[in-house]
DNA sequence: ACACATTCGAGAGCACTGCTCTTGACGACA
DNA sequence: TGTCGTCAAGAGCAGTGCTCTCGAATGTGT
């Protein structure tokens, strides 16, 4: 039951965009609006279901665009794999991207439960550094200021064993700007000026692998 | 008049975060709502215009940030200061950047007005770049693939001659990347796991300097 | 089989929203 | 004085999230 209104939720946020009225999905359901409220306590409630659903069905399909490369020690086409994972889902589900990456609702305040599944694509990413600083690929860049230094050392000690602050560094920058380029896009802020957009997405994911030191 | 009604719809963006109500405004301005559709045709209409003065807001602080570098030849220094001005006035006026670069509001098509005015921070970003180009001190990378090229002539063309394209297209990654690692932090995907957020930003832009090929 | 408890959904209603349309007041100009 | 344009008020429509109450259905225990 919480299912199928979950599912005709994000048929409406797919269709109409982030203004979900719980009125519409109850008229859909053949119900009336109170009786969603058996259901969900509020829309906010319901909105935090559809946004930690999103963020796992996000991190599923990326961690599958990782799993993709056959060859586990080819660090540049699993990131590049994986971010253009990013972007392909992105695509798919506009709505739902704006959902968890756009701009918050003013009254929203994420519970915890959303910020758990939030880091399972970010997850992937570093997860493909720390593959390469394990069998050596991947060295330390060992350039970290140190107030971020403390910030990210706990971020490792909570999530990545074994990678160094400077790498775990690297890569959320590079998962940040993969954000950006996707939200950019999504946004529409390329809109009459970039048409080659895949082309232009790689190339620029490309140009990440460098920052970040992936080998070609 | 309208200058008004724009200034308290400010301040109730300011304050009250994206879901701006005409009524509330009005009831600011001891009018009546339907007072208000004299001076704006519609709630769109009033969102285009604070979205424009917006873009110019950002564009004239960014703008202030490069300009106060008095060693024009420090491009490094201005890009920083640039950048470090764009996360200013995002934190300082959270609202108003969600309306310019949050998920877009589903009915809303941004009219052509806000495109223009959209181009002028990333004017100033690669204007920057421009310099160092014209100086010497910067060289064509010279590495696009051969669609984005296309494109990217064609922006170059309208907004930034004698700059190639493989600078742009750094400058537009770079103002990619500033606006998704501003975004991160404004939208709330940093919290519990960043606090020296600041110096975070300011070494992520330095490595995005590096990557541009802004000399140290 | 009967009585009780629980679950479910319908319906009315409140306060709010954007927006339209009509009506009447006010001031400037001829 | 009369006319015309500008302005704002008010009523009203269709929609929203949400609360509350009230019946009907569905078990469940004795």
């Amino acid at each position: 039951m919480i299912n199928e209104i979950k599912a005709i939720a994000r048929r409406h946020l797919a269709a109409e965009g982030a203004n979900l009225s719980l009125r519409a999905v109850a008229r859909d359901m053949g119900m009336v609006s109170s009786a969603i409220y058996r259901y969900f306590a509020s829309r906010d409630e319901l909105l935090t279901a559809l946004i930690v659903d999103g963020y796992h069905a996000l991190g599923d399909a990326v961690a599958a665009g990782d799993a993709e490369v056959t060859d586990r020690t080819d660090l540049r086409g699993r990131w590049l794999a994986a971010c253009h994972a990013v972007r392909r889902w992105a695509l798919a589900h506009p709505a739902e991207y704006a959902l968890l990456f756009g701009s918050p609702v003013p009254g929203y305040a994420a519970p915890q439960e959303t910020t758990v599944a939030a880091v399972r694509t970010p997850t992937v990413l570093i997860g493909i550094l720390a593959d390469g600083f394990a069998s050596g690929a991947l060295s330390d860049p060992g350039d970290l200021p140190g107030p971020v230094q403390g910030d990210l050392a706990a971020v490792r000690d909570g999530f990545f064993p074994e990678v160094p602050e400077a790498l775990l560094s690297r890569g959320a920058t590079g998962w940040m700007c993969c954000f950006g380029v996707v939200s950019f896009e999504l946004f529409g802020q390329l809109d009459g000026l970039i048409q080659a957009r895949e082309e232009y997405f790689d190339h620029q994911m490309r140009r990440m692998a460098d920052l970040i030191g992936l080998p070609r």
